[in-house]
DNA sequence: ACTCTTAATGGTCACCATGACCAATAGTCA
DNA sequence: TGACTATTGGTCATGGTGACCATTAAGAGT
């Protein structure tokens, strides 16, 4: 519109939360701390903070990822942006306007509850109760988004270690899928990509309990799958 | 971050930006506004204002889309939330956090110049010069965003008047993804795709210049493609 | 009236990716 | 040594796709 008339509108406070994911042991689990203070105190939400003056919302996610989960190289990772959740009445104290962010972590350091919430944990995607505010909706946004961009893209890697072997990076799939996939096919679909996963040339192997040792593999060059890994039969979003 | 202390925070305002498409004569087309003022007086950039305290950012969209586009039934049009842009400095007068949004319209309106913009025009995708603010991004991010839905979703009919016919509807691919399609194979995969399009009953047939006249077709109840249908070779996009 | 041109429509064929399998290898555990 | 288990390697039929060619139905020009 014509001037922007300094605070000729009611200004907004814009915040970015964010949606942390992990595969641990076969399961899809979120970041999530519990609120001290009303509204919704004692309920569980998504960790997030202001925006700072000086910083973008990108920016304000990485310092407050930083910050939740006390880890140092956050600058490496991938953080997706979900989108912007700017309903009236979002929060019941003032105009927030949230910019959401999906972040996918490999293997997950035990959140110490530091920064200023309450207390920080992994907690099971499926039995995320009910969170505050419209985090509800902004946990299923994320996880549909990471399900979707796993068909297109490489950002599976992201879920695992630096080496990893084919079956972990099934797993991912399989559990943010929540669909079993026939492991020969899966291992042909990925060697034959190029850039996706490239073999440790050490010859080295995982062992970490029965039957045959895996090869380890790291990420490769590429970012993009074609053509995609499509989930099986997702009639259903019709 | 906790307690909210309303304002203990610079508050920021927000706007609603639009990237709003249309494919006519072939040529993907965007609307564009002259600025009349400083900064970037005389530049074009996205038509777009700030989200009022009642409204949320789609809202506002909406309601910007319909004062420059002089439409009434801007309800039903589609409406892509893209992203977020909240780097400090976008606009050189104060902290501006804006939610874009992609609009796609099938018979371009002659935009009237109204509301307070000094004139609104259609102008063509390619030629769209340097833009005001960081708006040049966001219509690259609208167009990109734009030409990977048409692969996986109906999308594409958006562009279309509610009766078309299929080769209309394959101009807007091309015209979109810049690629020629070979017309029988794109007939038989839209065809093949229930819900995508279905035929009207009444034998209609529109002709407009030589050759034999096609049939018209309606957009279907579907929503997504399974499976998609993708450009070729867009290695490019690694 | 006839032909040329244009565009829609209909069909064929080879190839590649995929899904559903089966088989062999190489380790651990009892 | 003999189960057991998970990785790895392979076959085979199917279906979607790209590259074609052929036919139909209109207008335009002679």
């Amino acid at each position: 519109m014509n001037g922007y008339d300094k605070y000729a509108y009611e200004p907004f406070a814009v915040t970015a939360d964010l949606a942390v994911l992990t595969v641990r042991a076969g399961t899809l689990q979120v970041l999530l701390v519990e609120r001290g203070q009303e509204p919704y105190a004692g309920h569980w939400a998504l960790p997030g903070g202001f925006v700072l003056p000086h910083e973008s919302a990108e920016t304000a996610a990485r310092r407050e990822l930083a910050e939740e989960t006390g880890l140092e190289d956050v600058s490496e990772l991938h953080l997706e942006q979900l989108r912007t959740y700017s309903e009236p009445g979002r929060d019941p104290r003032m105009r927030v306007v949230t910019v959401a962010f999906a972040a996918l972590l490999p293997h997950p350091p035990e959140p110490h509850g530091g920064g200023d919430a309450a207390q920080a944990r992994w907690l099971p995607y499926d039995t995320a109760g009910p969170l505050a505010f419209d985090h509800d909706r902004i946990l299923a946004d994320a996880h549909e988004r990471v399900g979707a961009k796993l068909e297109y893209s490489c950002l599976a890697t992201s879920f695992c270690p630096p080496e990893f072997t084919l079956g972990e990076l099934q797993q991912v799939y399989e559990t943010v899928w929540g669909t079993a996939l026939d492991r020969p096919n899966f291992r042909r679909k990925v060697l034959s990509t190029p850039g996706f996963v490239e073999p440790v040339p050490g010859a080295a192997r995982l062992t970490g309990g029965r039957g045959k040792p895996a090869a380890l593999y790291r990420a490769g060059e590429a970012t993009t799958l074609h053509p995609p890994l499509l989930r099986p039969t997702p009639e259903g979003r019709l």
